[in-house]
RNA sequence: GGUCCCGUGGUGUAGUGGCCUAACAUGCGGCCCUGUCAAGGCCGAGAUCGCGGGUUCGAAUCCCGUCGGGACCGCCA
């Protein structure tokens, strides 16, 4: 090895040790008679000093050394002269008088400093990202994520599950997001597909009687991207067998909460257990499915004062089967009319048409856009459903239920924003249940599995799959914290008829089943065991517990917002012998 | 497919119609300096202001187009 230690492992206690060191030149000091180094490894900094009373030589060598080059030296470990530690470095108590320098390789000047924390052009820092990963910041993310990857494996090792490698040529499925396909070139004209999860693979895992699998898996989907979505990502595949939908919740509940405590002891868990919510509690309370727990700002339902409020936009929007919901924006009643309209058009872009708003400023003066139409008591029984008080801003969307509810989700955590309440140091696991077991698809025409079409539906709603799918729930359960779902699962179905059932519902006629899933179908006939899943996204929660504002930051190398590798410049075009051997033409 | 925002030395910013022959910080090159740690001091180089067109006596600045990037909607079983 070409160095005895790492450079942030030095301690007071290794004084006297001679030490061969290697590692990046993160800044130099050049006093003329002393030079001094801080030299980096991923582990962290040490001063190295060249000192020509020392070594004339190693001083006469340093001269050159500039940022990012690679050395490396030998020296021993001395205690800094006292007043000279550096609280700011866990190494600053020492230093290495440096007795030997050799450069390993010199460095041009990087394309953006290294050595601090400086907001980048993120194409600048994706075309350099083995640059980029230099930074303190993302050195610690990868750390981050290796010990959450390392702690899943050996916890689940421990509940007796067995990590099991699935396939990533795998067979196209265009019921869900759209398929990276890869053409085939023994079999011209046929396509493999990437998988866009192990789902199929695991649930015949079940059935082969594995009972315990997990896999940490990359799943492909090629849909556009957002920050918290690339085009291929990291999930833990999580299946087991003989299980009830509380077993999976219990396990993963545990298992996250372990994690939490012990990888990023900073941060505080808002409950535990988690927070169960139904899907149809979490809409009615938060407006969303993902609902972030850190505060509180429910929403209120006021469709059944709105019928007779004598503001028209209530009552005609009640009239065509509409809702009036609202949410009080403690302290904000000072917000100004231009502020408002900010909050107009930030809901515009779900669908609200406005939002009417009633505003009590401090000094305990209203403001609204509506109150003036309502009977005074009807305008009482509001204030009073919405605890409305001085320095509150009470506002509300009239709409269809779906407009409504995503307009009041979105608008409550941009909100919370202006209004700090969400802490960064707490997460808030929930677990979503109860889903719908099917959404009606009104472009299609048809009924759509809400969470996808192996899953099973509650038992006691099966039979509402012929008179009512609508009102059926689903063994369904998704894991949020802070604002992100950031796994769902589900019980699956194991029997053949019933399987055979939903695809029916939704609309998959026999022979296209057959021929996509024929496989899952003929296996389930072959005993297959009641088993269940989920699959937690790696790189949301790795997000989340290290803070950041989007993937790409836990991700090592992530593709742009146009799904592209800047770096490597993927994908490219291929030569046309390629495209012979593959029997493919590209048109236009 | 759509909406919005951003492109100024290597990096981060300022400049929003003439005072710009483009400023500041940092980085880069050179010189000085034996205890700094964002070291310090002095000197220097480095930008046709993403690209193309237009308006104007005059454009980094206004307009149109285009390219690149980001946020979001659609999409993501």
């Amino acid at each position: 090895m070409q160095k005895t230690h790492t450079c942030g492992e030095l301690r007071s206690s290794d004084e006297g040790c001679t030490v061969t060191l290697a590692g990046w030149v993160n800044r130099r000091r050049d006093h003329g008679g002393v030079t001094f180094v801080d030299l980096r490894d991923h582990t962290g900094l040490v001063q190295v000093v060249f000192n020509p009373d020392n070594s004339p030589e190693a001083h006469q060598d340093a001269v050159p050394l500039r940022i990012e080059w690679v050395i490396q030296v030998q020296g021993v470990v001395r205690k800094r002269p006292a007043g000279m530690e550096n609280k700011n470095l866990p190494t600053g108590e020492i230093e290495i008088d440096v007795q030997e320098l050799v450069v390993l390789n010199p460095a041009k000047t990087p394309p953006f400093p290294i050595n601090k924390e400086e907001e980048v052009d993120e194409q600048t820092r994706l075309r350099y990202r083995y640059m980029d990963l230099r930074h303190e910041r993302m050195a610690k993310n990868l750390v981050l994520r290796h010990k959450i990857v390392k702690f899943i494996r050996d916890y689940l090792d421990q509940q007796g599950f067995m990590e099991i490698e699935t396939p990533i040529l795998f067979k196209t499925t265009p019921e869900g997001a759209r398929d990276y396909l890869v053409p085939s070139r023994v079999h011209p004209g046929e396509f493999y597909a990437l998988p866009q999860s192990p789902q199929q693979l695991k649930q015949l895992l079940m059935v082969a009687g594995m009972e315990r699998y997990f896999q940490i898996a990359r799943c492909f989907r090629d849909e556009d991207q957002r920050g918290d979505r690339q085009p291929e990502f990291t999930q833990l595949d999580l299946e087991m067998s003989f299980v009830e939908r509380e077993d999976i919740m219990t396990l993963t509940e545990d298992l996250f909460t372990n994690l939490v405590k012990e990888i990023v002891p900073d941060k505080r868990l808002l409950a535990s257990p988690w927070p169960r919510l139904t899907y149809q509690e979490a809409m009615d309370r938060f407006g969303k499915d993902n609902p972030d727990l850190r505060f509180g700002m429910e929403l209120g339902n006021i469709s059944d004062l709105a019928g007779e409020s004598g503001f028209k936009v209530f009552e005609s929007v009640v009239a065509n089967g509409g809702e009036v919901r609202g949410l009080n924006a403690r302290g904000l009643g000072d917000y100004s009319r231009k502020q408002i309209d900010e909050l107009v058009e930030y809901v515009s872009q779900f669908g609200a048409k406005g939002l009417a708003y009633l505003a009590i400023t401090e000094e305990g003066e209203r403001r609204s856009s509506f109150a003036k139409f309502l009977p005074p008591e009807t305008l009482q029984t509001v204030i009073e459903r919405f605890e409305a008080q001085a320095g509150d801003l009470l506002l509300f969307v009239a709409d269809q239920p779906e407009i409504v509810f995503e307009s009041l989700g979105r608008l409550r955590v941009n909100l919370a924003d202006r209004l700090e309440l969400r802490d960064p140091d707490v997460l808030a696991f929930s677990w979503i249940i109860d889903f719908p077991f099917v959404v009606w698809n009104e472009d299609e025409k048809r009924w759509d599995p809400s969470h996808h079409l192996f899953t099973s539906p509650m038992p006691e709603d099966v039979s509402l799959l012929d008179s009512d799918p609508g009102n059926a729930r689903g063994q369904q359960y998704d894991m949020v914290v802070n604002d992100y779902e950031v796994g769902g699962g589900s019980i699956r179905i194991h029997d053949r008829n019933l399987q055979e059932k939903v695809f029916e519902l939704i609309g998959l006629n026999p022979e296209v089943a057959a021929e996509r899933f024929g496989h899952m179908l003929e296996a389930f006939e072959f005993g297959t065991p009641p088993h269940g899943g989920i699959a937690p996204g790696i790189d949301r929660l790795c997000m989340v517990l290290a803070g950041e504002p989007n993937i790409r930051e836990v991700i090592a190398f992530p593709k742009n917002q146009a799904a592209r590798d800047v770096m490597a410049d993927a994908p490219s075009p291929v030569e046309p012998k390629q495209l012979r051997e593959l029997n493919l033409r590209v048109v236009d």
